[in-house]
DNA sequence: TGCCGTCAGTGACGTCGTCACGCTCAGCGC
DNA sequence: GCGCTGAGCGTGACGACGTCACTGACGGCA
């Protein structure tokens, strides 16, 4: 490993001043974490506060029943805020992260946290804007699952992934747990998209041949 | 009005250091809501950082087609995270804001409300903490929503609030928006339940004359 | 007394989640 | 090659629930 945390921050966050990445570059441990690997789950008492570097960590909320619903995902710099709940309110976590890529990622202590909070302005301002935007994304997940309909959100989910003719690779459970349904159901519509010539699909890819369409149709209400 | 700012929060907030509840009276301006009425809406752009005395502010969210849930409740003491958060990121409302009870609250303005988290280490800590508080409490409401049944969530409400032989004064539309359903399903349910002897229905209120079947029945999957 | 707005009850229908299958396609050992 | 196995997918039946369209019941209020 030759590049240091502090180079690997301004990578990852060129908005961070000097002084700042320093600062946290001293407090902080580095976490490298394989694609598909979990970073927490239900139950996990969170001791750091992180911040991702490198690929990305999808955060799903899991019930009982097997069902999952996509929460966020954590860009790189960008911290996770379930992580930072579950660090300030000493609550287990109620989500699983998982990482999608190579994630790498630095861990401040729950310390060092309150410590960078205390001294680095930025670091505070870092912090809150995280907290608030996704906040507005958690209301905005409950805003679909609650008033729009699942042909409607998938079309659109994949229009917004489709480079036209392009190919996605998604088992139908993994599009499941995106849009918090069930797998049967995305079968069903998918199928039906299908019918209409939309796409055409393969055992674990989708071609989307008409993208218009898709988004067209996803946008009829 | 002979109670000043800082009497106020000490009564609001009594964990708060007299220092503190100085340093937000200096900056503070007092705001008052009655019963029923609105203090944000979707579009409205906001100014000020919140934090409610006495009252309760039910913030709801409303999809076009006019169904809707409540997403958390302001206590006294509490500060309103979507207030907080449109604040911090700049971005409008995408929820309603209603007093329940005579609502009091003091405004801290955006400027002021940075000099504080600058300043003060508490009002850091209240701010965060808030924060985190919601977050998980949005990810319970996700939980609610995407994973249990509208019955047994009816009964678990109902079994919450009412005394024993007690009387809840409440339409099957507020119940609905509660719980983020339809009216008609709440008609139905409490229906059934009266048939089942567990309550009575008249117009506008419902007297639970058995919580201890709600209860049971709600703990039941 | 009649008008009108709010609240509640009800049937029909469409969407969606759940359950229970059965099928197909790798990969792998033999 | 053959069969086994597990992951991914297709499908029908059914129940839960949201939506639509109406109807009636009740309570002000002119």
């Amino acid at each position: 490993m030759s590049e240091t945390i502090e180079q690997a921050l301004e990578r990852a966050a060129p908005g961070l001043s000097d002084r700042l990445r320093k600062a946290i570059a001293a407090r902080a441990s580095r976490v490298r974490v394989h694609d598909g690997h979990r970073l927490f789950g239900p139950g996990d008492r969170s001791e750091n506060f992180l911040i991702a570097l490198s690929g990305a960590v999808r955060v799903e909320h899991m019930g009982p029943s097997g069902r999952s619903v996509v929460l966020y995902r954590v860009a790189p710099g960008e911290s996770c805020v379930m992580t930072t709940s579950c660090l300030l309110s000493g609550a287990a976590y109620e989500a699983y992260g998982y990482a999608e890529g190579e994630v790498e990622a630095i861990a401040v202590p729950a310390v060092a946290f309150r410590e960078l909070v205390e001294q680095e302005a930025a670091f505070r301002d870092l912090a809150l804007s995280v907290f608030s935007q996704r906040i507005i994304e958690l209301v905005d997940v409950i805003d679909e699952l609650l008033l729009h309909r699942v042909d409607l959100r998938l079309a659109s989910w994949l229009a917004d992934r489709a480079p036209a003719g392009g190919v996605i690779a998604a088992t139908h459970q993994s599009i499941a747990s995106e849009l918090g349904t069930a797998r049967e159901v995305v079968s069903r519509i998918l199928k039906e998209f299908e019918r209409r010539g939309w796409l055409k699909l393969t055992r674990g890819e989708i071609r989307v041949a008409d993208p218009g369409s898709l988004q067209v149709f996803s946008a009829t209400r």
